[in-house]
DNA sequence: TTGTTAGTGGCACTCAGTGCCGCTACGATT
DNA sequence: AATCGTAGCGGCACTGAGTGCCACTAACAA
């Protein structure tokens, strides 16, 4: 209270000292201690700035926001990931390019655990928080979905398993990532997330819809016979392997 | 401007006619309408209480806030969709019962055709309102995945598996939707969702995980030959169908 | 007529976010 | 070395959402 009794004689301690754009760096320490400490709604920007040290208006130069200072580079993360999904080999199966980029954000939250951490109690805790990363996270699902739209373009229910494939790499990356953050950063959550991207993705690798009775298939069309040791029913094994083949032509 | 001039004498046109509840509605119609000419961001909150001709205050007693009022009744629909859920026959498979309640929800929206697609044109122009929509369509898919894995309870991968089900359910749900909106209501969403969800929870029905080399099955397991015609090759096939009979045992 | 109560209006306030202007420190030019 | 341009910052004033509080009024009960 009182220590802002005075406006004329600007105190500017260490401001040039601590470089230009370390600022932002401080000022995201700053109300994270605060956010923690007193938690985040009753924290103003006026609290984190004056801890810092610098004028309120500084603040709205670093973050756009209040709650764009917990999700500090969202923007550049998502760059990376439509970097990765432009640049990726087409050669490659769509779904596996996805996995992989959805690995490389897993890296990036593995890359800093106590920021992460930090972040995950906020996010829990306070609802707008929350809301706020929900939405970031469904703009990644909608890049990974839009990769997918183009690769499957044309096929059968090619949006359907675009929306769909990308959801379900999105949902296994937010569960493994989910139990890692639960577990205070146990094991390796990188192998967990392949195997679970394996298990979760295995129905959309190939493609979906109904045979056009025969279209153009015909010629390098080939009898299969399989034999498969179960405990199932014949009714069982032969509703689910219908499901599972239903038209297996042109992907890998 | 100069309608205003008079605090005291207050006009009081046709408010208790009205009803007393029907000013909710009033408010809603009115910010819509006010929405759609002008925007959402320039509307202010008081453009929305003068044309309907109450205070200010009275709007945030109907409403939470000004994006609530684009969304008037998430709450009880998302306490539908639980109370649907605890409802459910626990003898019916897991996803067809979510997969019918992701069924009623998109009812609702089909029941008010014009609500609904104003509020389709409102979020896809204001990202504000489309983060606020995300955020509430990850509450219906949180409520599913507490669901599943309640049914899932104990099985291999079963927090997975429920994540991935939810996810694929309310992205299914959420495509079908999105084409019957951007159809400005076409044909008949009820049948292509039903379709849809079918092929995209199709690997989700069946339990995952690793076989535990022969556990308790021994006893009543049979051989099961299966013939498939299908252009792919034996060596796909034989990948594609051990993939989805891993572990095909206690589920239908 | 006299409480009682629920709904409302209005006032004042906090706080996030923005536009604008002035200041200052720094670097480049001559 | 003096000057100009500029980028970063502080501060002020403002808008608008959301809240707490109190007074008022209409309807209802005793």
């Amino acid at each position: 209270m009182s220590e802002a009794a005075a406006p004329a004689p600007k105190p500017r301690a260490g401001r040039t000292a601590t470089g230009r754009r370390r600022l932002r760096s401080a000022l995201a320490v700053a109300a994270l201690e605060l956010f923690a400490s007193q938690g985040y709604e009753a924290t103003t920007v006026e609290d984190i700035v004056d801890a810092v040290g610098v004028g309120r208006r500084t603040f709205f130069r670093y973050f756009r926001s209040k709650e764009e200072v917990v999700f500090p580079d969202h923007d550049e993360r998502l760059a990376e990931v439509v970097a990765r999904l432009e640049a990726a080999d087409p050669a490659e199966p769509p779904l596996a390019v996805v996995g992989a980029t959805a690995e490389m954000v897993l890296e990036m939250y593995l890359a800093e655990p106590e920021i992460s951490l930090k972040r995950f109690e906020l996010t829990r805790a306070v609802p707008s928080l929350r809301d706020k990363e929900i939405a970031s996270i469904d703009r990644y699902q909608r890049v990974f979905a839009r990769y997918l739209r183009g690769r499957y373009c044309g096929e059968p229910h090619g949006d359907l398993r675009a929306a769909v494939g990308a959801s379900a790499v999105v949902a296994t990356h937010n569960h493994i990532l989910r139990q890692w953050l639960k577990s205070a950063g146990s094991l390796d959550a990188r192998a967990q997330l392949r195997e679970a991207l394996r298990l979760a993705t295995a129905s959309v690798h190939s493609p979906w819809g109904e045979q056009p009775a025969g279209s153009e298939s015909a010629a390098d069309e080939r009898v299969v016979v399989g034999v498969v040791r179960t405990a199932a029913s014949a009714e069982t094994v032969r509703a689910r392997v219908t499901g599972a083949l239903a038209e297996l032509s042109d992907d890998q």
